[in-house]
DNA sequence: TCCGAACTGGGACGACCGTCCCAGTCTCGC
DNA sequence: GCGAGACTGGGACGGTCGTCCCAGTTCGGA
């Protein structure tokens, strides 16, 4: 492997131990499939990072950040009414769901590795806080663009809607039912855009 | 050790798999954690069990069970109207949920581990199956108890049921916000209860 | 009572793990 | 051009892993 300064090594090792994790899972991902996917040397790793849970911690964080940035970009204001907008939505996260499960099949296993280690249990919670915060900006933009009001804080939707989606998306890993899934997504819909009020 | 006979050497030992997973985590689970756990040498497994992978298997399939039957004693059809009464259900689900949280990160866990595993994948279908029947038949009690019907198949509310569940369990295991679990349970009873109709 | 089968504990195997060390190589500023 | 420091590759450490073997012990049936 050619020269190459720290901070690039780091984030490349970062992307290959994602790599890794979405195809085989946080438990095959030891610090020799990760050097190896990244086509480095073993002694590279602890040159870039104290630890391999050093490198854990960082890719939680910056994996997060990543999709919560793609799938803000997806995410429109249609034209129609809040419900159908809602619904849309949901559709869409849907699509990019059934496009890659093995990332948010990831995803929520490293929530899970998070939770287990006590030391990064506020890891997974500012993972979702992250993803609230998403959640709460899409929410608040919709109502502009629609010119209605959330009736209650748009925090606490903003946490109904992260887990409406957490579920939809355990269920359709579990059962690849897009019907059934389609259906749990009109009913988060519906249940999300009743909470809304003209302005 | 004393003498045991195969058969009951073999529960003994999925039993404490088990509170070794639910203590510390799948990862956690080796086959000589798991005899220290049950007071064992480590080739008694090897007697009881051809390989690991072959308890997880069983583990996997028994565990759901007695889940199954502790929530289904709980759950009873309440004399209030159907949204009350659903409610209800949720709200001592999350009894549930904050008296025993490792013990439903653990479920997760091991959903998440047949998933991963290809030849186990159907065994976290049949996991959820389990789910999915226990959701619906506490559906068809409670119609049946206060007299209404539900207008959509009554499996495909149950999946809703699971789906909203999981998402409520991941939310609370994340954020240990009672309140918001509240919030988002009395969201999704909203929506399961205007799924009936008078009979 | 004794024999064969069921069952036990201890130790060993090769493989993989995270981490570390160190001699060498390259690159940059002077 | 050269020295210092940044960076590399290979190899080694102690530890844990799943699995297996085997010499013993214990028990039920003859």
């Amino acid at each position: 492997m050619s020269r190459m300064p720290v901070a690039e090594r780091r984030a490349a090792l970062i992307a290959a131990a994602e790599r890794v994790i979405v195809q085989s899972g946080v438990g095959e991902a030891s610090v020799r499939r990760i050097v190896a996917e990244a086509g480095m040397s073993l002694a590279s790793f602890h040159y870039a990072f104290e630890s391999r849970e050093a490198l854990f911690e960082e890719l939680i964080g910056g994996v997060v950040a990543g999709e919560q940035e793609a799938l803000l970009a997806e995410f429109v204001v249609g034209d129609g009414d809040l419900r159908a907008t809602v619904d849309a939505g949901f559709a869409r996260y849907l699509e990019h769901l059934r496009g890659k499960p093995e990332r948010e099949l990831a995803m929520l296993e490293l929530t899970w590795y998070a939770l287990r280690t006590p030391e990064h249990a506020d890891l997974a919670r500012r993972q979702y806080a992250r993803y609230t915060a998403l959640a709460a900006a899409l929410l608040e933009r919709t109502a502009a663009g629609l010119g209605v009001r959330w009736a209650e804080p748009a925090e606490q939707i903003a946490k109904l809607l992260v887990v409406f989606t957490d579920g939809i998306t355990v269920g359709w890993l579990v059962h690849r039912d897009d019907e059934a899934a389609a259906f749990a997504a009109r009913a988060a819909a519906d249940t999300i855009s009743r909470m809304a009020e003209p302005r």
